[in-house]
DNA sequence: TATATTATTGAATAATATTCAATTATAAAC
DNA sequence: GTTTATAATTGAATATTATTCAATAATATA
């Protein structure tokens, strides 16, 4: 048995996904070619970045969710988005914000369980010119972004 | 000129999208109805729940996004899941996790701008139950969930 | 080893997106 | 207000794609 489904669900994440315009015209009760015409309007202007598959990470091996509060070294206040954009490479790293407040940085991580986030955290988040991260753990997802109804 | 645009971003957000099995054949080099094979079994285990559009949040008016760490009252600490609920209703609402540390709830929400942010916390989100509202204010966003290649 | 279940695949069909040209609506210039 | 240019809407034709179905192969179960 070949192993397509990890491959599959890798592409999903990516894009590999379009817009049922037929669908849509039927619902809206407009010709499709209209909505053709305004969906690429909305692509060209970069209001659609993508389309993707949501999934439920639990039944993919990404149920551990964790947010994490960081406080630079007075040495990077000038420039967080240094440290920002090297940790927004990690594929495990849901979001990077540059705050305001009693943080800098506000990360959210997403891994198959606790031990895969110790590890990444210990080994790839910490690092010279961060000086505290308060880890918040969620024990519960009430509400994902783009999962409606859970 | 009619004005098709908002009611397609409200479907794209809903879903209204499918996955290219054409597209992702010619990638992994596989026939498409084995493709197409296995993708119905993932949603069929509900591991895929949706397909939607990606936004740039700034072109559709969603540019500003703050994080609320949330104290309930201690009468509220047995079900935290009941305000979560309640809060996971409005649409302005991004997530919403139940947490560990020194808070119990943390919310994400995208709005306009700080004005409508403002009036959301204020009135709706403010409530009996509520203890105490930490708010985390992004000034930039430099990964988005779903979002690669910002 | 035999049997049942699950997965893979090609060919045929149905559905869909896309292109294109014509028409209509809107905005800009005079 | 009229003319001109630009942008948006649409139907018909075409190209592409998803889907169905039946046959085969692979795997798991008895």
């Amino acid at each position: 048995m070949k192993d397509t489904r990890p491959k599959l669900i890798g592409l999903l994440k990516e894009g590999y996904c379009t817009p049922q315009i037929a669908r849509m015209a039927k619902k809206l009760q407009e010709p499709s070619t209209t909505l053709q015409y305004n969906i690429k309007k909305l692509e060209e202007e970069g209001a659609i970045k993508a389309y993707k598959a949501i999934f439920s990470y639990k039944k993919i091996d990404e149920g551990f969710v964790a947010f994490l509060l960081i406080n630079l070294a007075p040495e990077e206040y000038g420039d967080p988005e240094k440290i920002g954009k090297e940790i927004s490479k990690l594929k495990e790293i849901e979001s990077v914000d540059i705050v305001t407040g009693g943080w800098e940085l506000l990360v959210k991580v997403r891994t198959k369980d606790q031990e895969t986030y110790y590890q990444l955290v210990k080994n790839v988040i910490s690092r010279k010119g961060i000086n505290k991260i308060t880890t918040i753990t969620s024990l519960m997802q009430l509400k994902s972004e783009f999962v409606a109804g859970q």
